[in-house]
DNA sequence: CCTGAGCGT
C-alpha cells in the first residue's frame, strides 16, 4: 500500500535533494512523497527517484509535462512507475 | 573524491 501514484524520475542530478525534487514536481500536483534511490552498498545516489502524487491525474500530468524538462541542468526522464514485484 | 543508464532498502 503505497498510498499514492508514483512517477519514475530518471536522469536526476546526483546532488539533488528530495526537497528540491518535491518542490519542482509540486508545480504539477500535490506531491505526497519523494524517494531518491540510493545504492544499497555504497550509499551513493543512483541518479533516479520516485515522486508520489495524491492523485493519478497529477502524476499523469507530471509525466506529460515534465518528461524531458530541464532540472538543474539535466533533462529529466519522467514516466509512470512500475509496480514493485 | 562522485558517475550518467538505470523502475526503488
Amino acid at each position: 500500500m503505497s498510498g499514492g501514484y508514483s512517477v519514475y524520475v530518471g536522469n536526476a542530478p546526483f546532488q539533488s535533494t528530495e526537497q528540491e525534487i518535491g518542490d519542482f514536481f509540486s508545480q504539477k500536483g500535490n506531491v505526497t512523497n519523494v524517494r531518491i534511490v540510493y545504492d544499497r552498498e555504497t550509499g551513493r545516489p543512483r541518479g533516479f527517484a520516485f515522486v508520489e502524487y495524491s492523485d493519478e491525474q497529477s502524476a499523469q500530468r507530471a509525466v506529460n509535462e515534465l518528461n524531458g524538462a530541464d532540472f538543474n541542468g539535466r533533462q529529466l526522464r519522467v514516466n509512470l512507475a512500475n509496480n514493485r514485484s
